[in-house]
DNA sequence: ACTGATTTGTGCGTATGTATC
DNA sequence: TGATACATACGCACAAATCAG
């Protein structure tokens, strides 16, 4: 009963139905809505604080806490940037850096024979300190030799890939559909497994339309909203 | 135990990692590799095949029904030619067509005062008939007078617009989100309840650059992958 | 046209955990 | 606490369809 509850308000806070007033109606309301006891509602609430959906406060109210990253799916696609943009603090952990065989969607993307090597590296992104999404990416490991040792000391992205000559890059495509996170997945996001998440195939290529990254992007589903064609 | 190879698997074939064999492995291959009877696996891929995600063939073996649709956002984004592009038959059905004032969002989006009229139309999107997505539109009604009237026999929405003077219109901007869907959304978009949907909002605007419609779109998470400049 | 290997379909028996009364 | 019913999982055997040689 109350796991429907908090499912349900955790599907209306992610549609913002609360918004603008930035916080549950009371308690009591609530629990008449559902036609529960406020016991009932309460566990259901709890939970959502427990997911960090909301902050209860005593004699206020439960709060809002979903903080909706935009994230702009453009030519010129860059994570820092992206969240720069919105005030937000951006960081990166570096979970795996190695060279392996290319796996055939990669060797596909990357215009390479299956089997090549390729070097892979594995980021989980963060804003203001909460895992947002984990980035997988991999680049051709013959014209990236070393890469993965710049990785290892922490340097940026872009300017690891200008050390190469590549001074510029852009976006060619992006694929994107929906998963359930497998129970690893979603405690490294630190989101419920009931949620789901977001997942983009990207294709990054020099300024020649060279493939010089494919990556396979996993989005927190309740956090992040891609954005295309942002003009408006 | 059956359901969570099932949902393994069914995550496997959204992941087309059988997309070139076109099949499953063989029962034997796949107990063994879950370390469950076969009668238990069978039960598994029962189940898929009654979502339809595979097809068992007595002495052939189960292959896989999925035919992803690619729906591409582009700043043309249009329904019929999508999936013409790809070989499908689109087809629609008009689910509700009524004059209502606009919600927040659908005000904020086509730059209206709140409670302004808009005319909302709600599509059921179909490839080869099978539902791929609940469409959602929002139009100024002061702009678009009878455009409900000639929905409702069935004209294209270009030709409406044409009819209304809008000779060609672009996609602004699309956000997208991920959600678990309703008992009642899942049962009339066909898919179980127990995997996601895409939701994209969007604004399409005319060659002025005026918003001409808002809408909200649900797709069938399992069967449609967004794609965002197919350049490649 | 036949053979043997592979693959799905089916039947029966057994054991275990869970829900209900 | 025990009795009953139900769903689930395992093991074995065999039938039926398919395919390659």
């Amino acid at each position: 009963m109350w796991k429907q509850i908090a499912e349900e308000l955790a599907t209306e806070i992610h549609d913002r139905v609360y918004a603008d007033v930035g916080r549950l109606p009371s308690e009591n309301e609530l629990a008449r809505r559902f036609g529960v006891n406020r016991h009932t509602l309460r566990q259901a609430v709890a939970a959502l604080a427990q997911q960090g959906l909301v902050a209860v406060e005593q004699g206020k109210g439960a709060f809002i806490q979903q903080e909706m990253v935009d994230y702009a799916l453009s030519r010129r696609t860059r994570f820092s940037e992206n969240l720069l943009r919105q005030g937000l603090l951006p960081s990166k952990q570096l979970l795996a850096a190695r060279e392996v065989p290319a796996t055939e969607r990669a060797a596909r993307h990357l215009k390479l024979r299956r089997g090549t090597r390729v070097l892979l590296a594995e980021m989980l992104d963060e804003a203001n300190g909460d895992p947002i999404a984990l980035a997988t990416a991999y680049y051709p490991a013959a014209r990236f030799a070393g890469l993965l040792e710049l990785l290892n000391r922490g340097t940026e992205t872009t300017q690891i890939l200008k050390h190469f000559g590549v001074a510029d890059y852009l976006r060619a495509s992006s694929r994107i559909t929906t998963q359930m996170p497998t129970d690893q997945l979603a405690q490294l996001l630190r989101q419920p497994k009931t949620r789901p998440v977001l997942c983009v195939e990207s294709v990054d290529v020099d300024l020649e339309g060279v493939p010089i990254k494919y990556g396979e992007t996993v989005f927190v589903g309740d956090r992040v909203q891609l954005v295309v064609g942002s003009d408006a």
